[in-house]
DNA sequence: GATAGCTTGTGAAATGTTTCACAAGGTCAT
DNA sequence: ATGACCTTGTGAAACATTTCACAAGCTATC
C-alpha cells in the first residue's frame, strides 16, 4: 500500500465501487479480478494491481470479497462523507446539473446556485433558490460550500475562478473552454465538451 | 511526422487550435511554443514535440506562424469538416447540450434529437424536432449521421448502443453512467460527471 | 558576411502506466 | 491431511508519455 494513489487508479476504483454495488444487488458474495475486470473490459492484472493500493484485500484461490472491498474502497477514498457543491451559472448545462440525480448518488449535495442574470436570480429549481453572484462569498463561507461547478460562459469563468481562490474554495470542476489561472494548490478538472466530441471525430475522419 | 497521434497529443492540438484563433484576433503573427505553452500550463517542450507530429511547421530563432499552425492543425484533424451528430436521450443534460453553442464552434451539426417517451416526443427544441426513438435506425440513415451523443438514463443505454451499432454508427459520445459493451472499432468516449466530481473531491479529503 | 542571440526539432533520459508471469498461499474434494 | 487446482499479489518487463538537453539553423545587428 503506497502513499499516493495514481489518477487512473482512482477512477478506476470508483467504478469498481459502482460495480460492487451491482454485485452485491444480486447477492453475489464473492468476486475473481477476472470478473471485475471483464465487467469493464480491462484486464484482471490491472484489477489486481490497482486493489493492491488498498492492502491484502483478496483470498488467493477466492477472490475478494465483495462488501468488504467496496467498504475499504469507500474508505480510502473518502466516498461517504458528504460533499457540498455549488452550482455557479444557472445556463442550461448548470441546470440540467441542478436537476442530475447522479450526484446524490455519490453524496454530493447541491446546496446552492449562483448566476448574474436578474432573470434567474430568485429563481428556484430542485428546491433551491437561485442565488446573485455577488453573494457568492458569502453563501459559500455561511453553507461551508467546499467544491464548486463552474458553468459559465468562457468570458467569465477565469474572473469568477479568483473569486472562487478568496473563498477558500480548493477544487473545482470547470465546464468552461478556458484554462483556468490558479495557484497549484486549487485543483481544476476541464470537462470541455466540445473538444471531446472533437477528439472522437477525429477517428471517424482517419477509416 | 508519425502516423497515428497519440490521443493526448490530439487533446491538446485541439487545445492549440483554439487559443491560435485568439492569438491571431489581437493581430499576433508569430508565435513560440514557450507562449503557447505558458497559455495552458504545460512545457514549452511538450508543445513542440506535439507540433512535430505536423511536421517542421517552426522557424529556428522565430516561432511558428500562427495562422499557418491552426491551419495546419485543422487540416490534419479535419476539423473543418461538417460532422452531424443526434442526441439520444432528451433529459436535462440531452436539452442542454442540444442548446449549447460550443458545439457549433466545432463544426457540430446537430441533426436530431430522439426521446422515447410520449411527452417529449413532437416538441421542438433549437428548430429541432425530438424523434420517437423508434425511428433511430431510418432517421439515423436519412440524414447520414455519423456521431451520437447518448444522454439516455443507465439502464437504457447499452440496448441503444446495440441499436446505434446496428445503424452503422462508429463514435459514441455516453453520458451515461455505464460501461457500454461494443465492439472495439465502435469508438465510445465516457463522461462520467459524478466520476469526475468524485476523483475531484478526493483531494479534498487528502488535505 | 560574420557574429551573437534567439528558438526549433529531436534523440535520449526520466517518469508514469499497463501487462506479464509466476511464486505464494489459499480452497476443495477425497 | 493430502494433493490438485485455484486466484492473488507483485517484481520485472513492456509500453506510453513527458521532460531534458543540445545541435541545428534562423534572425538581426553591426
Amino acid at each position: 500500500m503506497k502513499k499516493t494513489l495514481p489518477e487512473k487508479t482512482i477512477q478506476r476504483l470508483l467504478l469498481y465501487y459502482r460495480y460492487l454495488y451491482f454485485i452485491s444487488k444480486q447477492g453475489t458474495k464473492d468476486i475473481y479480478s477476472k470478473s471485475l475486470a471483464d465487467l469493464l473490459e480491462i484486464r484482471a492484472s490491472q484489477v489486481r494491481k490497482d486493489l493492491s493500493y488498498l492492502g491484502k484485500m483478496g483470498i488467493r484461490g477466492a477472490g475478494y470479497d465483495v462488501l468488504e472491498l467496496r467498504h475499504k474502497i469507500a474508505e480510502i477514498l473518502g466516498i461517504e462523507k458528504e460533499i457540498k457543491v455549488c452550482i455557479v451559472g444557472m445556463g442550461n448545462l448548470g441546470s440540467a446539473l441542478a436537476a442530475y440525480r447522479g450526484l446524490e448518488a455519490l453524496k454530493f449535495k447541491i446546496d446552492a446556485i449562483f448566476d448574474n442574470s436578474k432573470r434567474k436570480i430568485g429563481r428556484k429549481i430542485k428546491g433551491l433558490y437561485c442565488h446573485d453572484i455577488k453573494n457568492l462569498r458569502q453563501v459559500i463561507q455561511e453553507k461551508n460550500i467546499e467544491l464548486v461547478i463552474l458553468t459559465v460562459p468562457a468570458e467569465g469563468a477565469q474572473d469568477i475562478a479568483r473569486t472562487l481562490q478568496n473563498c477558500g474554495i480548493k477544487s473545482i470542476l470547470n465546464f468552461a473552454p478556458v484554462k483556468l489561472s490558479l495557484p497549484r494548490k486549487i485543483k481544476v478538472k476541464n470537462i470541455d465538451l466540445a473538444l471531446e466530441l472533437k477528439t472522437l471525430s477525429y477517428s471517424l475522419t482517419k477509416s
